[in-house]
DNA sequence: GTCCATGCAAAAGGTTTGCACAATC
DNA sequence: GATTGTGCAAACCTTTTGCATGGAC
């Protein structure tokens, strides 16, 4: 019930929801579940991979869907320091995304670490957040 | 005297401390010096750039010294999701780092944004995590 | 006296846990 | 009857804040 409550709101937004977030929108259909089922529905999804979690420096994590097998809708962030207002982008991601994965196989060989994940952000002002 | 002490503690580690390690470290040499006063200090060497503060997932931010003018020292981490692990690499930075100021330079123009940091993580799981 | 740095204790905020209860098999 | 999923409330842990004190100028 949770499972699918949870991945429903994450797959009709472009934001970057909190775990109060998804439980005030889960609520509003499923008014009968808690904020507790949602951080441990979160917390199971994450650890099958289906949903990443992603901290912004704000003091609470933001979940989004994990993208599908085609990755096609892969992006990282650029994260406003100013108002947390966070832009998905897809620009230079496939050169990005190129030096990873060369990156990851040499960390792997010489760390001997199986790399599952990377983390990819850049932190600046937004326009509006410049001005004042 | 805080600033000094959390500077020497620093300068004189190559892990990742979180605020209760510093604290900890500190107080050795001066008892006198409590938690609190160990955060307020990080707050502001963190805000006039002389330290970068990390978030690795495991709920508590770290803190590492940031490189000097020459950037000699640049590295991005690799964290080991099993134990916590995390390794300081300097492999592959310069590739890293020229996209990452092309990649920046980009977004810049495009999203208006003043781009001041950036961050690369990797994650896996290291030998002895992944043997069992 | 004013200003700034400080410790202590309390508060805050997000997240996790304990426990009892209901539903399912 | 055992297992699983759940909400509620309490606990937890890191970080921040309020307040009063002590030192520097």
């Amino acid at each position: 019930m949770g499972r699918e409550a949870v991945l429903d709101v994450l797959s009709h937004t472009d934001q970057h929801l909190s775990a109060e977030d998804i439980y005030m929108r889960v609520h509003e259909t499923y008014p009968a579940i808690g904020l507790t089922s949602v951080y441990r529905t979160l917390d199971m999804l994450v650890n099958i991979g289906l949903v990443y979690k992603f901290d912004f420096g704000d003091g609470r994590a933001r979940f989004e869907l994990a993208e599908g097998p085609k990755g096609k809708d892969h992006h990282h962030h650029l994260v406003c320091t100013g108002c947390g207002r966070i832009v998905n982008y897809r620009d230079f991601i496939d050169e990005e995304v190129a030096l990873l994965k060369k990156t990851e196989e040499g960390l792997s060989k010489k760390y001997n670490f199986a790399i599952t994940n990377h983390l990819i952000q850049f932190y600046g002002l937004c326009e509006g957040c410049r001005k004042p």
